[in-house]
DNA sequence: GAATGACCGTTTTGTTATTTTGGTCATTTT
DNA sequence: AAAATGACCAAAATAACAAAACGGTCATTC
């Protein structure tokens, strides 16, 4: 395996263990059994190489996302298939898990900017796939995708921290169905 | 004035102008020409103290709520006024936009709580009119307004956050229009 | 020419001394 | 007698400083 490859391994190995902060860039080039020096000749800085690892892990996300789709089930249906499996990925995802709570701990500017583009990622995903099963929409389909994640984020992850009582799954996609996806 | 209403306002005064943590319970028995002692008389600690605050604060949120409804205007429109409303309220209260920036800058289990009230206010007053406007609702009323307390936040609050491009007002009114409200 | 780690200025962390805080209660005031 | 008060206390926050760790560089090595 090439050494960049190694680098990167390493990387998102480390990252996903203690977080963007508490990793230092020593750690990483021990883990990938690299001099310190030779990260820097792939990777700008550490932010860089932060970048690198969580584009790819979009990547992967959207694949997961892409492979819950269903050609014969409704815009709709394949709408929050993706949206469940996408923020199921977001909290069970190693690295994205510690991003999390590192954002939540600290208020780092480098870990909010990156779970800022995977917001931005699952919007684009939701927008692409409504556009295209809904060619001829009379509503902005950005306002639609972002309106669907917003939503699901509030009934899915932020609910409980609001209410005692919690939601189970089949009533929030059977309020979904009644509400949001009325018009769809 | 009454000594308890004297600690009140000087307390509303000192929370408004420097926070909750950075407020000493000196300073306000100072600004009250109070004793220190004589705010525990009224008050069990300091954190009660600042409930009360609160407590009034949300009042007098749900009673701009309640001036801006119309009662010849279709629930839907009176939802989007009062939720306008009391978004708006909440930044531009002094208070509570200083909770808010508070909020961001630390991360107080108080002043955390106290957000929450407000919230759950807002998701309550939305409720009971959208019950009282529309009893026969086939969708539970408390999750359609929470839906909708957590859609206008989403649009009108963080929108900027994620994206350059920012959303007038009434792109906002007439999308909800055209999704959301589709089925009220 | 790619890889490296000793090295550098800066930031973070650990430590201790000092100050401020929320809350109490014996005393004073009404 | 009841209400008000501020000196007082343990605990928490802050300041000041030393020491360690950090991200990033670059002359040297491979």
């Amino acid at each position: 395996m090439d050494r960049k490859q190694e680098i990167l391994k390493a990387a998102a190995k480390t990252f996903s263990l203690y977080g963007y902060k508490a990793t230092s860039v020593d750690q990483i080039a021990r883990e990938a059994s690299v001099g310190k020096g030779t990260i820097y000749t792939f990777f700008a800085n550490k932010e860089d190489l932060f970048q690198a690892i969580v584009l790819s892990t979009i990547e992967e996300m959207k694949q997961q996302a892409v492979r819950v789709l269903d050609p014969s089930a409704t815009p709709a249906e394949n709408a929050h298939k993706a949206l469940i499996k996408m923020l199921e990925f977001r909290e069970t995802h190693q690295l994205l898990a510690r991003l999390i709570e590192e954002e939540r701990a600290t208020k780092s500017k480098a870990v909010y900017d990156m779970m800022q583009q995977v917001e931005k990622a699952i919007v684009e995903f939701i927008e692409q796939r409504l556009s295209r099963a809904l060619p001829d929409l009379e509503t902005d389909p950005k306002l639609l995708a972002y309106l669907l994640y917003k939503s699901y984020v509030a009934f899915v992850v932020e609910w409980n921290q609001l209410y005692e009582q919690p939601l189970d799954e089949k009533t929030i996609s059977q309020f979904f169905h009644q509400s949001l996806f009325k018009g769809l």
